[in-house]
DNA sequence: TTTTAAAATTGGACCGTATCAATTTTCAAA
DNA sequence: TTTGAAAATTGATACGGTCCAATTTTAAAA
């Protein structure tokens, strides 16, 4: 795919050779080194070792080296985490469990000035507003509510919407969504969370509210998603500099 | 403190004017005009460019330009662990409040079957369990559940467990707590969630467990955080891989 | 006016170099 | 043998350059 980048064909081999235990000594040879033996400029270097670094899989101390983390080969499920994609269809299909949706709205609305702002829009610009509540094994688990700008997607519709709008981008559009930037909290439940997803009154819904781009940068949907409590969970390896 | 950095000194700079809105545009001047305005090399200007980025407080796009999350300006979060952040201690205070904390309890207990393995023990070994109360302005927001390995910090008492255990190891030991590995999740409130943090019975907790790594890879801590669920906003930059 | 193709803009990847800072190693002096 | 200063090692920061790719702008053609 995108794996002829210089820096991302030395990250994959380096991993490769941390997991065949290529370094028992759990020492990595140095940069410099590196550099001559791939080939490439100790830049291209640094940056793999960096990601593998960002990634818990090696540390590095200057003067000193760069090491494998025995964490990682040990325990390395610990560091296995998914960025949780919470939300999307693939991921709750990856789960084992059978992805439903429930369309509650589908209508096209002026944006409001929040929307405009969030989303680059300009004050003539219309939004659809999706209003879907997502099942597993017929199980109701979350209400999403998303505006998506309709010079995007001009051609949508109720069906299109009955299924994944990811899914229908990446394959009819070639167009990807990459990236998000979410806001998660936790919230009583309200009245009409606890009717459309089985709550009782005491039980909570986890709240992610963001944006998703495309990969090209472009804002595509602002979201907001309401979750039964039981099926938020949000796995982060966090660095904190 | 490290600021003396040039990619540092951009990034603060940068971040400062995005927030005095100094971009109403939302756009941010090209790389190549940064580049002379600050009379730096481009590579600094990219490279604070890229934090500001992972942060979530820019997005570029290749051919236009970069641009102002607006999202971000909104959701500055109290348990913000992105950024210049310390411990959960630091960055409370970063949010102007006074923290406070009131040690629950403070004991040595043996290692469960899962602390061994998440924290790397053996079967003999023994962990401090240290629980506390987390205050800003007085107000109780958090309780804390932590177990730490004592052969890695065998003199630790109450008194440094009433302080910030991050900031003691940093200061008399030398060693730095740089990441964890977070699940974030909502539950509903307990009835002794309840009576420390104040709640009712239909307000929920947020929920934070996990890991905190010593910047040599050592699992140094677990952790459970319990919330009061008004103060625990998670902001996150996702990567939809 | 609309369409299309070229040009300019703008961020991305990579290279090679110089200098600095933390750590380890070496080796002479005590 | 032990100590301690100098040297070597090794990662970190920064510079400035080349070429490329996606996007927007410009301007010519229809």
């Amino acid at each position: 795919m995108l794996a002829d980048l210089v820096y991302k064909t030395i990250l994959k081999d380096l991993e490769k050779r941390i997991f065949d235990n290529e370094f028992p000594a759990k020492k990595l040879p140095d940069e410099r080194t590196l550099t001559s033996q791939y080939g490439v400029s100790r830049s291209s270097i640094k940056r793999a070792l960096n990601v593998l670094a960002n990634e818990g899989i090696v540390f590095k101390k200057r003067g000193s080296g760069t090491f494998v983390n025995p964490l990682y080969l040990k325990n390395r499920s610990l560091f296995n985490y998914e960025g949780s994609n919470l939300g999307v269809t693939d991921s709750m299909r990856a789960n084992g469990k059978r992805p439903g949706i429930k369309v509650l709205d589908f209508s096209v609305i002026p944006a409001t000035k929040e929307m405009q702002t969030d989303l680059f829009l300009a004050s003539e610009d219309f939004v659809y507003r999706i209003r879907r509540l997502r099942l597993l094994d017929d199980q109701p688990v979350m209400i999403e509510t998303g505006y998506i700008p309709i010079k995007i997607v001009p051609e949508l519709s109720r069906t299109i919407v009955s299924g994944s709008i990811f899914n229908y981008l990446e394959d009819k559009k070639n167009q990807t969504v990459t990236k998000s930037f979410l806001s998660i909290e936790a919230q009583p439940s309200t009245k009409e969370d606890q009717e459309l997803l089985n709550l009782s009154s005491n039980e909570p819904v986890g709240v992610m509210s963001g944006i998703f781009f495309l990969d090209d940068g472009t804002p595509f949907e602002l979201s907001n998603m309401r979750l039964h409590y039981k099926y938020m969970k949000y796995n982060a390896l966090v660095e904190l500099k």
